[in-house]
DNA sequence: TTTTATTATGCAATCGTTTGCACAATATAG
DNA sequence: CTATATTGTGCAAACGATTGCATAATAAAA
């Protein structure tokens, strides 16, 4: 293949030669930490014709020879998911002002293309990843620490306990939205429960059962569905199940909003109305909820801060050997109430 | 600063000393375009060595060596609104395939922000720049010429005819608006314009100008408010400004869905109720939208494929020297009917 | 067989930085 | 006024890959 020579690139021994000094002499010159070794005069005379000549430096030479890109990955399940956007905003909120540039990959929850996409990743010499998709039980952290790579995990975590995790307080949030509904007559509440490869649809499950026992409420078999992916078609599917197995009850705790939206819809179309024949919850507070009706009971969330924690964790980590980094961080929530729970309905369905 | 080795890279200079052959012929081995030169067990026992050893490639070393880094820059506005997020995705679509990572920077629609990181982008040595922040006048396509990176804008164009832009039919868009309201009856039409300097605001603007007249409808000076960002709280305020002028019209196009979203709330407020009293349409049709009552009627552009068709022209650009580059592709838009839109009120407000 | 063409590999330069080390030149101490 | 410490630069070797060129080994042609 054909090397084509860029146009009008100028590099250090450009201005080396244009000043009359070494090359050395203007890399240390252009960078802060080694620029007062040098007389002030010559810095000054190099600083000037480096913009004088529209110098930019080539981070990709720089990052071979010092073994740090300044890169940090981030691995989302999907960038147009409204809830991990937020995250890496929080993210680059810390890492960009200290010149960190993110690199960000989709992985659909496929854990073949995580893989994949980690590898590449490593092929590009990230100081760091944020992980934001890994299943419960995700695999390549080996490989990682092979390679001396820091990691965190966020929103969701994982089996491993040596990986620091930025989670939400899932649990609790589940706590509230039952005690919630509780103190509004509910007796008979079922879930619908999310991906139990994901820590969040475990978590949440796990809290569901603990919890509904905990404040004296059976479960019964039949009183929780199971979805196999966070979004609306498999609340709508979960929910209808619901009904087909008979279940009586007058509220339902869905693991996320988009399930909780979906239910909603597949009920309503079975003329089973919220929040006057049943009630719903969410989980998330996604954008936009406020405006749709009849407004979703459900618990925020701190997803910015989730990333922003996440990040600061992690520049911990790429910079010092502390060993003193939280195993697991989790960030309180807060429950918001709308319009969709109501007392329970005499004739629950 | 100290250069900390990372553990247990291996190298092809590692493979080669195992295999006993030289790092060329490594390299070779390992790379599809050249291994036919090498006998066919060398190539199987270094592949064989190389796997084995868990060699991964140093992209950074490769990239110095090539002047290819395989790395397009992706420039939004902000990775959170759900307008641009689908762009990433259908620009990835294209690329991810033929090799390339994507490196994805948030202007905030601030330019000097988007110079800086066109900066960022340029000394990580990106091939190519995907940009859907341009502000219609945008400064630094000069610096980038220089450099030889090709650059092609997403969602919005630039004065300058000489980038290639993906766009959606803006006044297409606009037209289909207004004769749709035209053919309900409403002859009193208001607008709230976008940022007049990116050129979605702009062009949706002079499309109102023009069709407006063009249908044989007045346009009263006051009947045009200006909102300085795409957000809601700037459609409400236009829309406030619009009641306040005592402007009567039965209905408003909004240059996007967010000003609409904006609009309507604070007319509600107002006491003045959509559709009942007013129409009102939007432009973009964001996800949810459908959910939101009263149902914006809104404009269907193809975010996805606005993505994927820019990354088709780049990559064409970073590969060939095609000179066929369409500078401008209009993609077609559609209007989604929903509630929003009814026939006008007798006494409008 | 000898000569020529072909093929497979190695050698070494290169990409643009950073940085340990050597060494002048100057400043400080004795 | 010598001896030592300090300071500011240059030299050259990395970092890990790719690739033009040379050359040894083999195959084809004469």
């Amino acid at each position: 293949m054909v090397i084509k020579k860029k146009r009008n690139v100028v590099t250090l021994k450009d201005i080396a030669k244009e000043v009359g000094v070494d090359k050395s002499t203007v890399s240390r010159a252009l960078n802060s930490g080694t620029q007062d070794l040098l007389t002030p005069e010559v810095v000054a005379k190099i600083q000037d014709a480096a913009t004088r000549m529209g110098y930019r430096k080539n981070q990709l030479a720089r990052s071979l020879r010092t073994h740090r890109t300044m890169i940090v990955g981030i691995v989302l399940p999907d960038i147009t998911n409204t809830l991990f956007a937020p995250i890496v905003r929080g993210a680059e909120s810390v890492l960009e002002p200290l010149g960190y540039t993110s690199m960000i990959v989709n992985t659909d929850d496929d854990s073949e293309r995580r893989n994949y996409l980690i590898g590449v990743l490593l092929e590009r010499g990230v100081d760091g990843i944020i992980d934001a998709a890994p299943q419960i039980s995700a695999s390549p952290f080996k490989t990682i620490e092979e390679h001396g790579i820091p990691l965190v995990t966020a929103i969701r975590k994982t089996d491993h306990t040596s990986i620091p995790a930025v989670i939400n307080d899932d649990e609790e949030g589940i706590r509230l939205l039952i005690q919630y509904l509780y103190a509004r007559g509910h007796r008979k509440i079922a879930h619908i429960a999310g991906p139990l490869a994901l820590s969040t649809g475990n978590l949440r499950l796990n809290a569901f059962k603990h919890h509904m026992i905990h404040i004296g409420l059976d479960i019964p078999e039949k009183a929780i569905a199971y979805a196999n992916r966070f979004d609306e078609d498999e609340g709508s599917r979960c929910a209808l199940d619901l009904l087909v197995s008979g279940l009586d009850c007058s509220a339902v705790i869905c693991a996320n909003d988009r399930l909780a939206l979906g239910a909603i819809k597949a009920l309503h179309q079975s003329g089973v109305t919220c929040p006057e024949h049943i009630s719903v919850t969410g989980f998330n507070d996604l954008p936009f909820l406020n405006l749709i009706p009849p407004g979703l009971t459900t618990i925020r969330i701190q997803q910015f801060d989730v990333g922003r924690l996440s990040a600061e964790l992690l520049t911990r980590m790429m910079t010092t050997q502390d060993a003193t980094i939280p195993r697991t961080s989790i960030l309180p929530v807060e429950l918001v109430e709308r319009g969709s729970v109501s007392k329970p309905w005499t004739n629950s369905f």
